[in-house]
RNA sequence: GGCGGGUUGGCGGAGAGGUUACGCAGCGGAUUGCAAAUCCGUGAAGACCGGUUCGAUUCCGGUACCCGCCUCCA
C-alpha cells in the first residue's frame, strides 16, 4: 500500500499517516461560516483537502474514508446580516431570515465548489452520515461538551457566559507555538471582567431577546465560535481521528481552542492526530482585501468565463504549504494548458480504456509525498508530451480532480463539433489556396485567413491540408458574418 | 512587541550538499507562398552578509523585504 506522508503542524514534521482504525481514515476540515459568497481564499483549503480526500480514497478505498466539513451557521456576522434585513422591513422572524440566508449561502457554496471539481464530503463506511453538518443541528452536543468541561474543572460559568480556563490545560498554545504568558504580553486581548485569565475564551454566551438563542443550564444563549467543531467532529468521527485541516489563519485561536476543548472534555484526553494547514492566498502579490479592490469570489471568476478546472489548476500549481499568489498571468498559463490537454485528448485519448485504468503510480506518489500537487502536474505535462501516454494523462487529470473523464470527453466532443462547423471555411480556404498556387496571388487567401483569425480561429496550413481550430478567443458570432 | 511562512532564471515553480529540474515566454534553425502548428538547438537563477564543508541555491547564524496570526477573515 502507498505510504502517505503529511506535514503535521503539531509536530512540525513530516509524518507517516497511520490511521487510528487501520485501513480506515477519518478527516475533519473546518468549513465556512455561511453569510456570504466564498472568495478565492476560501476555496484554497477546499481544493487542498479535496485533493487529499481523493488520494485517501484511492489508497484506502472509497468505502474506507470519511470526510466531514461543517457549515457554521451560528455567528454574529450572520445575526447582523439578518438583523439588517429585518430592520429594512423584510417580513418574517429573525430565525426565518437567518435560515433563509444560510440556506442560500450553502447553495452558493455547493455550486461554486462543485465547479472547482471538489467532491462533497461523504463517508464511505456510512453513506447515510451527514458529512456537512450545520452547527445549529448540534447545539445539544455542544451543551453536553460544555457541561463536561465544567464538571472536569476546565470551564466556569460567569455572568451568563461559560468560559474555558486556559490555565487548566498546560498544553494550551502547543499547536501554534505560543505561551499564554507571551500572548497576554501582546496585550491585545479583550479583558472582560468575568474572565479569570485574559486568554480564557467563550464557550457559551447569553443572547438577548432579539438574537437567536437556545435554552441551556446557563440561561438562553448561543455557543462561542470554536465549540461547534469540537462537538461535531466528536459526534461524527469520534474522540480521536486522523486528520484535521483548515487554513493557517485558523491555527490560532480556532484550532488551539478546539484542541483545548476536545482534549479536556474527552475521556481519552486526545483529539486529532495530524493537523494540516494551508498557507494564505494573495492576489497579484498583495493581500486580498476589499479596500485594495482586488477582492473577488469564485463566482466572480466563473461569471467572467474562467472555468472551474482552470481555477483549480492554478491552485494546484503551488504547494499548499506555501503562500499562493493569484495572478492573471497564472490564469492564462492554466487556460493554455487545459486547452492543450483537451486538444491532445481529442487526438490520442482512448476514453474506454481510461475508464478502466488506475492513475499512474508516479502521480499517486507525488500526492502521497505531502500532497505535492506541483510534482503531479509536472508528470501530467510529461504525459502530454507523448501521444501514447495521453490516455494516462486523462486518467491523471481525473484523479487530480481537474477534469473528470466525462467532463474531458464532453470538452473533446464540443471541440470536435466546433472543428466540424469550421469545415466549410476550411474548404473555401483550401480552394482559394489552390487557385493562388497557380496565379501566385495570395491576396484572397490572406483576406479570408485574417478574417478567420479575427474570429479567434487558429489557421494551420500545411502541405497535407488546412486545419481550422478554435483558438482562445474563438467567437462563433463573428464567424457567421464571414 | 510575540509566533509562523516566504524570497530561485523574463514569468511560474520543484527536488537534491557536488551531476540539465520542468513548464510558459525569448532567441537561433528546419519547415511554410506568408504565417500557424510541429520538430531540433540555445542563453538565463537561487534577496543580502557571514559560517560549516574539498564543494551550498540546498545545512547553520544574522540582515533586509513581503505575507499571515496574535482583533471569532480559509
Amino acid at each position: 500500500m502507498t505510504t502517505i506522508r503529511l506535514h503535521n503542524t503539531k509536530s512540525r514534521q513530516l509524518e507517516e499517516l497511520r490511521p487510528v482504525t487501520p485501513g480506515n481514515v477519518r478527516m475533519y476540515v473546518c468549513g465556512p461560516t455561511v453569510y456570504d459568497r466564498a472568495h478565492i481564499g476560501n476555496a484554497r483549503p477546499v481544493v487542498v483537502f479535496d485533493t487529499l480526500f481523493r488520494l485517501l480514497r484511492h489508497v484506502y478505498g472509497e468505502k474506507h474514508v470519511t470526510y466531514v466539513r461543517n457549515f457554521t451557521d451560528v455567528d454574529d456576522k450572520i445575526n447582523a446580516a439578518a438583523l439588517a434585513r429585518k430592520d429594512a422591513g423584510e417580513p418574517g422572524t429573525l430565525e426565518e431570515m437567518i435560515r433563509q440566508r444560510t440556506d442560500e449561502t450553502i447553495g452558493w457554496y455547493h455550486a461554486d465548489m462543485d465547479a472547482l471539481g471538489a467532491l462533497r464530503p461523504q463517508s464511505g463506511p456510512n453513506p447515510n452520515m451527514n458529512c456537512e453538518p450545520r452547527a445549529t443541528e448540534y447545539i445539544p452536543q455542544m451543551i453536553a461538551m460544555i457541561e463536561a468541561l465544567i464538571a472536569r474543572g476546565h470551564a466556569y460559568a460567569a455572568e451568563g457566559h461559560v468560559l474555558f480556563d486556559v490555565r487548566s490545560f498546560p498544553a494550551y498554545g502547543a499547536l501554534s507555538g505560543r505561551s499564554v504568558d507571551d500572548m497576554i504580553a501582546g496585550a491585545r486581548v479583550e479583558v472582560a471582567p468575568y474572565k479569570r485569565d485574559p486568554m480564557d475564551f467563550v464557550l457559551w454566551k447569553p443572547s438577548t431577546d432579539d438574537l437567536p438563542g437556545w435554552d441551556s443550564p446557563w440561561g438562553r444563549g448561543r455557543p462561542g465560535w470554536h465549540i461547534e467543531c469540537s462537538a461535531m467532529s466528536k459526534s461524527l468521527l469520534g474522540e480521536i481521528f486522523d486528520i484535521h485541516g483548515g487554513g493557517i489563519d485558523l491555527q490560532f485561536p480556532h484550532h488551539e481552542n478546539e484542541i483545548a476543548q476536545s482534549c479536556c472534555a474527552n475521556e481519552s484526553g486526545r483529539f486529532a492526530n495530524i493537523w494540516m494547514h494551508n498557507e494564505m492566498l494573495q492576489v497579484e502579490g498583495k493581500k486580498m482585501s476589499k479596500s485594495l479592490g482586488n477582492f473577488f469570489t469564485v463566482r466572480d471568476l466563473l461569471d467572467q468565463g474562467v472555468p472551474g478546472e482552470v481555477i483549480r489548476f492554478v491552485y494546484m500549481m503551488t504547494h499548499y504549504s506555501k503562500p499562493m499568489d493569484w495572478t492573471a498571468e497564472k490564469r492564462v498559463t492554466a487556460e493554455v494548458k487545459i486547452r492543450d490537454y483537451v486538444a491532445l485528448a481529442d487526438l490520442y485519448c482512448d476514453f474506454a480504456a481510461a475508464r478502466l485504468r488506475r492513475p499512474d503510480e508516479a502521480i499517486v506518489e507525488a500526492l502521497a509525498d505531502n500532497l505535492n500537487t506541483h510534482a503531479a502536474l509536472v508528470i501530467i505535462d510529461r504525459m502530454a508530451g507523448q501521444s501514447d501516454l495521453v490516455t494516462d494523462m486523462a486518467v491523471g487529470l481525473d484523479f487530480l480532480g481537474i477534469l473528470g473523464l466525462d467532463k474531458l470527453e464532453a470538452k473533446v466532443n464540443a471541440r470536435r463539433a466546433t472543428v466540424a462547423s469550421l469545415g466549410t471555411f476550411a474548404d473555401r480556404l483550401a480552394a482559394l489556396r489552390e487557385e493562388a498556387m497557380k496565379t501566385k496571388d495570395f491576396g484572397p487567401v490572406d483576406a479570408l485567413k485574417s478574417k478567420l483569425q479575427s474570429a479567434g480561429v487558429q489557421v494551420q496550413m500545411s502541405k497535407s491540408g488546412i486545419e481550422l481550430l478554435p483558438g482562445p478567443n474563438f467567437d462563433i458570432d463573428t464567424l457567421k458574418e464571414i
